[in-house]
DNA sequence: CCTACCGATCGGTAGG
DNA sequence: CCTACCGATCGGTAGG
């Protein structure tokens, strides 16, 4: 790790505990052992700092949706969506933790980017959706009210989430997926037989 | 509307839009036209305007959740909990992303008082959960896990809840709900035969 | 509710 | 990477 990650990965911890305004250069530096001023030495500014780890973590997510092959069924593909997410915001618990709930603290130019960059990785699952509903896999639901349920569910993961908790992270996530994918109307239950009830 | 509520909404408006820190007292007294410090007349200090916001939050999602008659069944009552949550949020969004967004920011005293009043808030949830597993409204899910999806579902609303959005307010929260419960394995579709497809 | 003011701390720079 | 330092701004107080 070159001491600017390491700055990052201190800044990211911090932040995430405290907030970015109330973080100051000078708690960064005194976790990595640095003087006050010294920090400027390997980063430009506070926001580039908080710019980098934002822009770490919309790069994790993003490299998990990509690995998502497009050839399948979209129940399919918003299942593993909604498994890269939960993996993602485990494993890089505080820069998505910032990513999630300080990117507003960016100025106008970087906010913008990463507008951007959110609307790319949405559409993922909204396109995965939309494929489901047309191909019956999902059940007739509204599209956009249906994505915005799955984010919501998903991104407020990073407050509750803990590597460490009493499911590992699989069985959770696949438990998460099972819950999000009944929401929009799939019939899982591969097990039972659907006549069962019947008669 | 006192002075002292003037002033609280003013806060409410500025820490959603710029957090608790990035908010300057000043900020605030110029927004209800004050001198920079006069504001100290009619509140103690920073901390207690956000302290006040989160607690007038906290008071309606708990007033909400009161409302909800205990003997309806727990798939019931877990609809009228979700749609009393959405309709807090859409009618007193500022407040609302205040204490979902900013409550961290908090002093340990009045921190541990919300975090108290935020676990009474999960435990209405939680219980309509477990009867309505125990009942058969809702599937043989995991109550932890289905209690962290649903509040998850729930809490991100701030942030895209719109008041004048293109549902209106009742119907939104009525297809949340509707995804919410047939997410915990209720099966809804009442105009429908269950048997209908069967031969 | 205003004016005048406080010590502390902020992000950042100069110069080495 | 350090020392020394900057102007700006912070939350808050005194005294009226």
């Amino acid at each position: 790790m070159t001491r600017r990650q390491e700055i990052l990965s201190a800044a990211g911890d911090l932040f995430r505990k405290q907030g970015y305004h109330a973080t100051s250069m000078r708690d960064i530096a005194r976790s990595v052992d640095l003087g006050g001023s010294s920090l400027y030495a390997h980063i430009r500014s506070k926001e580039e700092l908080l710019a980098d780890i934002v822009n770490e973590a919309a790069d994790a997510f993003l490299a998990a949706a990509a690995t998502v092959d497009p050839g399948l069924p979209g129940a399919n593909r918003l299942r593993a969506l909604v498994h890269g997410h939960v993996r993602v915001v485990a494993e890089h618990l505080p820069y998505a933790t910032v990513f999630l709930h300080e990117w507003t603290r960016l100025g106008a130019v970087e906010r913008a980017a990463i507008v951007t960059r959110r609307d790319q990785y949405q559409r993922h699952f909204r396109a995965a959706i939309e494929d489901g509903i047309r191909e019956g896999g999902l059940g007739a639901v509204d599209a956009s009210l249906a994505t915005l349920l799955v984010l919501s569910a998903l991104n407020w993961t990073y407050q509750w989430l803990d590597p460490r908790g009493r499911f590992d992270l699989d069985t959770l996530a696949e438990h998460y997926a099972d819950m999000l994918l009944r929401a929009l109307g799939a019939v899982l239950d591969a097990g039972k037989d659907p006549n069962e009830q019947c008669e």
